[in-house]
DNA sequence: CGTATACTTGACGGTGTGTAAACTAGCAGG
DNA sequence: CCTGCTAGTTTACACACCGTCAAGTATACG
């Protein structure tokens, strides 16, 4: 290894590419400025770490997913008792989530208008999510609880819809709502739509 | 004038940009290409007609605000029988619009994360349409008709959201619902969250 | 000691934006 | 008919960013 001890390039750059990013857009930060503030010079990012700006992004997106929050949410949906119960969770869960996650998310969805290669990164993770959403819709559906005027499809759309970053862009950030207000708000949308009364 | 006739070059150049625009991407069209297709030099851009890429973009919006078909449609808002009447038309208004200028949006979406100027004009039509809401929901206080749990802002930024590009884009442009179904959908939505039952 | 690894500096080609200067064709009015 | 304005032309430049290349240096390892 090189005579780094606390965190070696490769991680260092990531985290100031991560920083930089978020804090002001794909398009305004430069590979020189992410290579200076990881205090290596920007040539060294291409020869022996990322091979372009898309690269590095696509790195970033993959450490995500890896992010220990965002695993040990997930698993919290399947200890739900019922489908109503696993409806509320699916709306914490992927609340708590984005709360993580959506600084980083903004700068992948700006960089997929860009870049075909994240478009299919950002469709991957919207698939995940909609099997997700579809998972709690077919539980419903079992327990006979699906509100009327709904195909399951339709069902998972709206649910998968109401759970996404442009709602939690929408309301949170833009709106300013609080996360406990917005999961509160949201846990009683989804209830009122998609569920037949009892 | 020039000796041009059909169409002055401000015009063509609005109408180069626009589809090409639409058809690539803010960041996949360049000066250049809009100069070329409206049959003129890059220069002559600058000197004489926008003084930006943000400059020109801006005057397309501008156009937007003026287009007939939109402002037809918001008219239509006002002959609302009733609060309930006038909500499900809120969402079928809001839908029209959308489908008339929704492949612009999207590049204005993608203009405001690298331009400021671009953000206030976003900001400024995103109030726009609060405003809109938020007759909406007076309307239905005033008629004691505003489903409990929801304060009036509440009320408002929720329905906005539901109106919001996002939503348009990811059930019908993402997920491929009919326009007609999608009103039909977001109006049993906005009734079945919003509306006190009678 | 030699060598591989990680990184350095300096330079180049390509693309895009915005500015500047000098030049030209057509048209209008006196 | 000459003058001057308007709209546009070409050529050129400064700047910024991306990705690549080449030559050199420092350090750790066997």
């Amino acid at each position: 290894m090189s005579r780094v001890k606390p965190a070696d390039t490769r991680t260092r750059l990531l985290d100031a590419a991560a920083r930089l990013l978020v804090e002001r857009g794909y398009h305004q930060v430069g590979m020189e400025e992410i290579a200076r503030e990881a205090g290596v010079s920007r040539q060294a990012v291409y020869q022996g770490h990322f091979a372009s700006k898309a690269d590095l992004l696509l790195a970033l997106a993959r450490r995500l997913d890896d992010a220990p929050a965002v695993v040990a949410q997930i698993r919290r949906i399947e200890h739900a008792t019922d489908a109503v119960d696993a409806l509320d969770l699916s709306v914490e869960v992927v609340a708590s989530i984005e709360r993580e996650i959506h600084d980083i998310a903004r700068v992948f969805e700006a960089a997929r208008l860009d870049d075909p290669a994240f478009e299919a990164v950002w469709q991957d993770r919207m698939a995940q999510r909609r099997r997700g959403a579809a998972h709690v819709v077919e539980w419903l559906e079992r327990e006979g609880r699906l509100a009327d005027g709904w195909t399951q499809d339709e069902a998972v759309d709206f649910l998968w819809t109401l759970n996404s970053v442009w709602v939690y862009q929408a309301l949170v950030i833009e709106r300013g709502w609080t996360w406990e207000r917005y999961v509160e708000r949201l846990q009683v949308v989804a209830r009122a739509t998609l569920l037949r009364p009892a």
